[in-house]
Formats: C-alpha cells, structure tokens, sequence
DNA sequence: ATAATAAAGGATAATTTTATCCTTTAATTA
DNA sequence: TAATTAAAGGATAAAATTATCCTTTATTAT
C-alpha cells in the first residue's frame, strides 16, 4: 500500500502530535526509538517533511523536530503525497500507462471505489485525529 | 499496491480468460504483447500461475498457456494471493510486527475499513467478470 | 530418430527501495 | 570564542524488485 519511508514518515507526524503543544522539541533519536524504525533512514524522511514544511527543524542542543499547532490539523493524505505522491490515489491498479475514464484498464472501475474510499479517508483523518488514541493508549506506534 | 507482478499477473489471467473457451493454447510472446510486459519477466510470473495451478501450460509445438473453464472463475483475490501473498489484506498499513485488534497501530480502525472493502471486493470479482469488458472492448489490457 | 518449437529453470544484471556512515552546517552553552 | 550538540547533506552499501539471457526439458511434426 504505502512504502516503507512513507509508513515511518505517519508514524514519525503522529508520534510529534501526540507530544503535549508546546513541549521541547524531539530528536531523531527519540523519534526512531518511539516508532522503531532505523535512525539514519528516518532522517532523510524526516527531511523531506521539514522541506515540505509538514514539520520544523532546529539544529544544535535543545534542537529536534516540532509539529506547529496548525500541523495538527494536516491530513494523512498530504503525508503520503510528500513521501509516496499521489500513485495510490490516482494511479491504475494495473499499471497501464494511460488508464481513465475512456481507456479504462480492466479492473478501473472496480478499483475507482476503493481509490475513492481511501483517498476520502486520508482526506478527513488527521494527524491530530490519530494522536488521540496514542495519547490515551488505544493505539501504538510500534510492537 | 499491487508488485508490478502481480498487475502482469492479473492482467495475464484476464487476457487469457478473455480468449474463447477451446481456443488454442497461447504463448508467451502473445501474452506479453498483448499486456504489454516484459516477455522473459512475464515467463517467470506464468511459471508461478502453473505452478499454483491457476492456468496449465504444455511445451512444445502447439504448446502454451491456457486457462480452464473452471479457472475463468478464479478470484481476483487468488492470484494476488499467489504472487504478493495477503500482505496487502492482512498487514498492518504502518509496518507495525504485531498489529492487532488488542495492539492496534494509529491507524488500525480507519484502515480496517478499506481493507475489508478491497478484500471483498477481489473476492467478489472474478476473471469471467473483468474478461467481458475485454471482450466487448470497454476495458483495455493495454495503453 | 531428428529437427523444431516453446515452456521451465538457472544465472546474472539493472533498478529501486531501504539503510548506513561520515562530513558539514547551524545553533546553544560554557 | 570554543566546544558541544543535533539536523542537513553527500556518498555508499545492502536488500528487494524488476528484468534479461542462456541452457535444459518436454512436446510436436517431419
């Protein structure tokens, strides 16, 4: 479904969100503990979140990375765009070049409600959403 | 979502599905040109079809690939099943080891949904199904 | 039997994705 | 100002996926 980099980069957003507003700032080590993923892999993901100013980032001591108040409020959808693009969601389940409405590949219209589905629910889920059941231990980022 | 594979796979099974019944057997070279795949790429995905008994292949002069009655019925969900395993219907959507209804990840719920939408709907869905639209010229194996 | 045909299978290569390491840059603290 | 800290960035490496080539095996037709 998403890559590897993109699911840690999910995680990574929910795991800042669910950090009470206004806490110090986290670093990398602190994130990749938190999710368990690979540390030197996440920074570049972590990158590529800041460039697409999902999150900011300090260098130095008391730096880290920090989700604004407003980031709360971000889509899981625009996550997977950053880390992944929008393959998943517009992309044809079969690989045909030019799959669309006139040229449907075989499975499209069965495909096109699942797209729909999941592009509508990353559209309305967001980060702010998710922490919640992190905050209140329903829900974990890691085994 | 699907390995570029698995969408030769599928498109394979289809292409062959949409063949009258009691046609000749087909070869590779026909296959790959009509979906449009990589010939000795494609080889190695039909050896897997044979091998899990979704399609029979003969040698030889007159030989090639062939789908039976029976098999023109076959799931979508199978040959996923025989290329990519149930990953895509059974994994946790944040790579979590152990994700669980008692140690769900963030976004176990929201997921579950589209999980059980796309399942039933590969299910459901047969080669018979996705051939007619191949036969009737509404849908395409190719761009 | 022999030649020709076509899938099966093995080995290898190219590409993409995932992952690590090391240097540089920016910020803080002493 | 110097030392320390932590992210940014560049260069590689490892692993997985995708792709190709060549030999072997089975089948058919001559």
């Amino acid at each position: 479904m998403f890559s590897k980099s993109c699911k840690y980069a999910i995680n990574a957003m929910i795991y800042l969100s669910s950090l009470p507003e206004g806490s110090d700032r986290v670093g990398l080590k602190d994130i990749s503990k938190s999710i368990n993923s690979p540390e030197a892999f996440t920074a570049k993901i972590m990158q590529v979140l800041v460039r697409e100013n999902l999150i900011s980032s300090i260098k130095g001591p008391k730096g880290g990375f920090e989700i604004h108040n407003e980031g709360r409020k971000t889509q899981l959808y625009r996550i997977v765009q950053a880390i992944d693009g929008d393959q998943i969601f517009t992309g044809c389940a079969l690989a045909l070049e030019k799959c669309s409405e006139i040229h449907p590949c075989a499975v499209h219209n069965k495909f096109k409600a699942i797209r729909e589905h999941l592009a509508g629910m990353m559209m309305t889920t967001t980060l702010e959403d998710m922490a919640k059941g992190i905050q209140n231990g329903t829900n974990f980022l890691k085994s």
